[in-house]
DNA sequence: CGCTAACTGGAATTTTCGTTCTAAAACTTT
DNA sequence: AAAGTTTTAGAACGAAAATTCCAGTTAGCG
């Protein structure tokens, strides 16, 4: 036997999830890899093999950490409006006061690569419908709980939630007031009053 | 005097704005510049000065032009729902069948610079405020009309309604159903009833 | 015509990119 | 200690990037 790696892949790629999500695939160079990965080219280039192959592993690791928190947070939802309105002011929390906002390296990665790359488009409608999925599961259970009217329905409630959300994702994005941030999110929930 | 100016300036940068609409600046190359606005090399850095440069005059051509027509479009409106839903329509309509969806230049441009660039930031603002404005006035008229409810406040619905459209401008680069974005827009609506 | 400015194609330059390679050092196990 | 493997830093490479440069052509106007 020899040596061990010494790097715990998780936490590399921790950090390329945090590179690429807030300077995107494009701007992201190798050097950019190596410095901030804390691991050589050559182990780099070793382990996750090229930059794009990379790429595919933090969107992998961004779904199953962030967006996985995401969705656990929504499953744990019992009044729908108040966790709907959290998760908003969670996302803009992120970003309103960054020198960099990040936004969401899902919407990110749909702007700089869907409309060319079906492999990576595939990803981000996945990651879609799984947050889309658990609003609506949340939804349906508040409509069980009469939370909800009745006539409302989730999963096209679910839908117009993550629309509002990615528009949101954007908006960080440009820096923008918080007051108006948080009025398109009143909005937004207004439609559950109804 | 000399040789005059063979080139309309004008129809140029609207071929800028066609290929960094549709690939965005980093993916253009100062190849595929030459090759799609039909000006040699040197005549296009003689003209536009560098690449930057000629991104700034193609933004401001896409608001001139593009963001323009959008803006008397609402500013011709007499019924705000049929007006906005059109609106909606001609976005999803844009791109829904396209082999690479465009999407909005300002919302692209949005997400690949305006964290780190603060001049692009102000424009991508810029650019937001008018187009509210523009919703705003209409919804304002509306309201006049007896078409809104008085408590309704039409800069809030603007925003509102601004943040849909850049939610699916993201969505459309991904191909998703034409059904799913309608059905966005129906509960984006929905609003207006109350 | 002949001067001048605008244009052209393409070579040349300089950076930067992603990726590969090399040789040495570090660590684990036998 | 020896063997075997991983990691390292950094040099090296080819491709592609943005930009500059140059020699030659073209068109208007005196």
């Amino acid at each position: 036997m020899a040596r061990k790696k010494e790097f715990d892949e998780d936490q590399v790629l921790d950090k390329a999830v945090a590179l690429f999500w807030e300077k995107g695939y494009g701007a992201t160079s190798a050097n950019d890899l190596v410095e901030c990965l804390g691991l050589s080219r050559s182990s780099l280039y070793d382990t996750f093999g090229d930059k794009r192959s990379l790429f595919l592993k933090a969107l992998q690791q961004y779904r199953k950490k962030v967006i996985g928190e995401m969705i656990s947070y929504m499953n744990n939802a019992t009044n729908i409006r108040d966790t709907l309105e959290a998760l908003f002011e969670i996302i803009i929390e992120q970003d309103i006061e960054a020198e960099n906002p990040k936004g969401c390296l899902m919407v990110n990665t749909a702007i700089e690569f869907a409309a060319y790359d079906r492999e990576i488009a595939a990803i981000v409608n996945l990651n879609q419908r799984d947050v889309e999925r658990s609003l609506e599961l949340a939804l349906e259970r508040a409509k069980h709980n009469g939370q909800l009217r009745a006539s409302y329905n989730p999963n096209t409630l679910a839908k117009f939630f993550y629309n509002s959300i990615r528009g949101i994702r954007v908006a960080v994005k440009s820096k923008q007031d918080r007051s108006a941030l948080d009025e398109i999110v009143k909005v937004s929930l207004s439609v559950l009053d109804y």
